[in-house]
DNA sequence: CGTTAACCGAGACGGTACGTCTGGTCTTTAA
DNA sequence: TTAAAGACCAGACGTACCGTCTCGGTTAACG
């Protein structure tokens, strides 16, 4: 008992590391069919085993990538909430646009949604994938909710605004856009996504 | 000397019908990953060339049972937004919960993209798929932006109203919940939704 | 109706001649399992069908092409045996090593039994071609047997000679060179050849 | 230290043996082409991954079932080349007849070249398999030319014999009747054939 | 210090689907 | 009736890749 008393050889921690990066070089390379996890352990200098052992599917493993390439988009309410939310809907859209080039030849202005899509049906295959999915976005986007409910309770924003909802009109168009419609997202899209948001469309 | 006049033996055009039903009933019996393009052929009774000379990929396949599948939810503009939104909303939510059970056990509570997800994923990994995926909702939703255009002039909705943000908004948010978040999607989020987006978050 | 009138379309015998061209082109240009019926009927500019009502198999056809190219060698007893067998053998060499080329990119110092093991093993899979490679080499040898016994009589060979026996090692030996041991055939070890058979072993 | 240390999981030697077996079985009962590769992998137990990675080609696989098959002849110089070489032909023809019974549905008086044609045809179409026959047969018929050489030093045979010749005028026309005339082979014929290869024609 | 447990690399293995190819047949329209 | 064109059926081929298993060998903590 004790402390705990771990036997046997310890895990290489750097080999996780390594085969995150192996692997997300690979996917950003080719697209999540066209790579293999052979290759990518391979390329991580590792055997294969190793890596099952840390990720027991194709789809955890990638989704374990995805996650790690999420960069932490800091928020605070600064009192501003357009201001706020044009900031951060900026920055996801930034890396919704790094991940469209992946998993097709980048034709120009051939737009993709590359691992966004991976992603969704891998969560969509794997209950527990679909589970880890959720809690990546329910954990990124409670800060943003909090916000909102600040401003609200400032006054920014109307009393019987629902924040849940304000923010799913958010960022389901840019993920809409990506995923379905594949049309092109950018700051001018988001700027009239906020503007027609928080003004609302009946008077 | 007429038209033309086609040489060779004909394609035979019920084969089309009955291969992309028995995909169909596949493909909700099992799921994408666990259904075979060779038992769709055999099910249809149908050679697998005559298959693949249709549709030169499994994804290419699947993209077109669901656009069969895709009903045509009519749409006409009756001089109460609100009430044409909720019920075109409705009739996608009751699609999108179908396709919903599909590609794993329907574990009670548990709810998956299906579907959708592999439809996303497939059109991010072929581009004339992606084509043909856009193309469809293009015209799908052409006509209710074009109903929300028809609100505008007719005063329901503001002048500086943007029908095609405004479109985004809402369907976005249903996709973004079956997609990423996973949360449910039922008629009383559809009233949270209608009434968030015509309503607008600042007064 | 008289005894008949053949009534129709009168069948394309120059088909036949561009058929078998086109056949024997590709049997030569890449050998028998690299080539297809298919493409044999569109280099001859001629339906399948048209193919197919001609020679009812893949083996059919190629044996029918083989046949054509068979040389006639003029075989006539001109009373001196050796020299009869040694121009006869030396043109049949000549035969089998144009066709050795075929069926595999002829490496240099690599040899190949190329159409030749191609016939025999499609005699071997289909009694009639079988049949039909039998009476084309029993129609060729027929006449060297004749004029083995023909110098039998005339006292060149002794009484007890059997010829038959006789042709068989002499051909046999080409043949197994060809098809079973892969050596190089040449005017040289035609020589050995014959004069092995002749002399005898013992004696 | 020795020789090396085999590193990763060995091969299963014994899948070696029931893929032949297996293998060898189908071929016997249903001939080269109506037997598939998948069957022999599903029979011998073993999934078609590891056949292919010991025999590349069903080609390289029936050559390797062949040559297991290869009997070995014992040889051995008695003092009386023609006892012996009876003897070994003898048995050579056996196997030959064996085989010939393959590929096609034995009807009575109708006889195939069978499994030997379609070696010789595997040889013809792949370098590799080519030299491998050949290897089999240098190795199998290296013995009775030794045999042969050791009869000349010994006085049975003539100086001038040829014993690479001899044995090619023997066993030549074994095959060719096997592969080319398709005549049948019995100890008959081989006494026939034995007598007028060693006492010769001329005199 | 030896045992034991968990790790590591390498690579074979089972399973299964994919997409391709080809042999031969069938169905059209035109000659 | 034959021809050309091309779709159709049947079924094998060889490849790819996933995830498991089996080796020999290494690296700790425990007794």
């Amino acid at each position: 008992m004790g402390t705990s008393g771990r036997r046997g050889r310890p895990r290489d921690e750097e080999a996780d590391a390594r085969i995150l990066d192996a692997a997300g070089d690979l996917l950003l390379e080719r697209g999540y069919d066209r790579m293999s996890v052979d290759e990518a352990a391979t390329r991580a200098g590792v055997a294969k085993t190793t890596l099952y052992r840390r990720w027991p599917t194709k789809d955890h493993l990638i989704v374990a990538v995805v996650a790690r390439i999420q960069d932490a988009v800091p928020v605070a309410y600064s009192g501003d909430v357009r201001a706020d939310l044009t900031a951060y809907l900026n920055a996801i859209t930034d890396g919704l646009n790094r991940m469209r080039q992946v998993a097709r030849p980048a034709t120009a202005g051939d737009m993709s949604a590359g691992l966004v899509a991976e992603v969704a049906a891998a969560a969509a295959r794997h209950a527990d994938v679909g589970a880890a999915v959720q809690a990546m976005f329910t954990r990124r986007n409670a800060l943003v909710v909090t916000l909102l409910e600040q401003a609200r309770l400032h006054g920014e924003l109307r009393a019987e605004t629902d924040p849940e909802v304000l923010f799913d009109q958010l960022a389901g168009a840019l993920y809409y856009r990506l995923l379905v419609t594949g049309r092109p997202i950018d700051a001018a899209y988001v700027d009239r996504l906020v503007t027609g948001a928080l003004d609302g469309a009946t008077s």
